[in-house]
DNA sequence: GAGTGGTCTAGACCACGAG
DNA sequence: TCGTGGTCTAGACCACTCC
């Protein structure tokens, strides 16, 4: 739980943004806050610069730093903060972790498009894992997992109903450290209708993407398709040419 | 031209990794860059994480810094680096230029949400404009957008069937570089249905977000309602620990 | 234990914004 | 001019990896 103090501050920042301990959406100066959290200005601007990456807050050189509005406004259940994705085998959303059910495992031969994204040649295989994730109960989101076997060769059903990547981080030791993704929406089919409790005219957020560890290696591609209303991405984006 | 040292830095050190000058994909120690450019620790550290963000390195504590294989391998999927949106006034897609059709525009006083927003106060005006963005004469967005009188005056009908971005570089000579955004998808109403061509249960994909000038002002408050099959936002993601 | 990245500090100086 | 964020430094100590 000793995190490092940027983390720690970071947290509390964040936290006092959402409690509404800033009112005019003004945060106080960098130097000020150093003095409260009695740490360097320079680990005040480390954590302030990860919710600036994260899209809540953005600073004015000579005025200030700000609370982004838009951030308060979308309290959304299951918040993809900038690059810091809640994404991944080991979900989390405010803080609960959803429970995974066992849709479907078996083991195929990779698609092209598989084999392109986790550089598999013709012919090689991998594990299709289909998931049924749940939030209280409340499923909201099917989910479509294909890893290379050469990869994880010992991968069974019991593991793959729980946190992959764990399993990479014990049997490996190798962590699972970021992704390439793609978020799109699309027509809900039946049977995500029927799964994901969706009206007819309701549609999915599909969030696909690679998976990668920490020393590059493509571990998994995986399109995982929400019900919409769980779909909320925040971005900072930089409409910068290079 | 005379960049931040570790923009510099950052930038040499990238062309020496397209170059291939660590054959074996391990970059020298942080203290030897350190060295060599004459430069502090910390600056290293600084321009070693803009090409963690982007993708192209990765560290391991204990072990060094490496140069991702996939990067140099399958620079395609990488292309976006970082967060680099196509989205802005000047969409392009495929280098195709959008045309504009005004739907609306007038003044009217600022929501309270767009107050919050756009830094404006109770009882400033703000145009509305909302725009139909055609691709090869056949619609694909619906925008509407909102920009505080008092920071372009001059804004007219003719001016806003263009490119309000274009008008800004020109007029105020400042460029829209950042902004905030949040990504979500929703069933479609029956006017975005007529005039996106869209069937009943086709959705929507909602780009929401406030666009910044390159001194931090914001400029725009926007909110983009795509046909469904024209939104497709991609991102690097780094799976942080919090 | 040596090598390497991670965190943190204290302070200096610069650049921009507002009064 | 003063307040604020941006950059940079030099150095200390910690934590992890690998021999």
């Amino acid at each position: 739980m000793s995190d490092a103090v940027y983390v720690t501050v970071q947290a509390d920042i964040k936290a006092k943004i959402y409690q509404g301990a800033y009112p005019d959406l003004k945060l106080p100066d960098e130097r000020t806050l150093a003095a409260t959290y009695a740490v360097s200005r320079s680990s005040i601007k480390r954590a302030l610069n990860v919710l600036v990456q994260q899209g809540i807050i953005f600073k004015k050189r000579g005025s200030g730093t700000f609370v982004n509005p838009l951030y308060l406004k979308n309290q959304a259940i299951f918040q993809h903060e900038g690059n810091n994705l809640g994404v991944s085998d080991s979900f989390r959303i405010n803080g609960q972790a959803p429970s995974i059910e066992l849709l479907d495992f078996r083991v195929i031969p990779a698609t092209k498009e598989q084999q392109q994204a986790l550089f598999l040649k013709e012919g090689d295989f991998v594990y299709e894992i289909k998931r049924l994730r749940k939030l209280d109960g409340k499923p909201f989101m099917i989910e479509y997992g294909y890893v290379p076997i050469a990869l994880l060769p010992g991968l069974n059903k019991e593991t793959v109903s729980k946190s992959i990547y764990e399993y990479v981080e014990k049997e490996k030791s190798r962590t699972v450290t970021r992704s390439f993704m793609t978020i799109m929406a699309e027509p809900s089919t039946k049977e995500e209708q029927a799964l994901l409790k969706l009206r007819a005219n309701e549609p999915v957020g599909i969030m696909e993407g690679i998976f990668f560890m920490d020393d590059g290696t493509p571990l998994e591609y995986s399109t995982m398709r929400l019900h919409y209303q769980y779909l909320r991405y925040n971005a900072f984006v930089s409409l910068a040419a290079e």
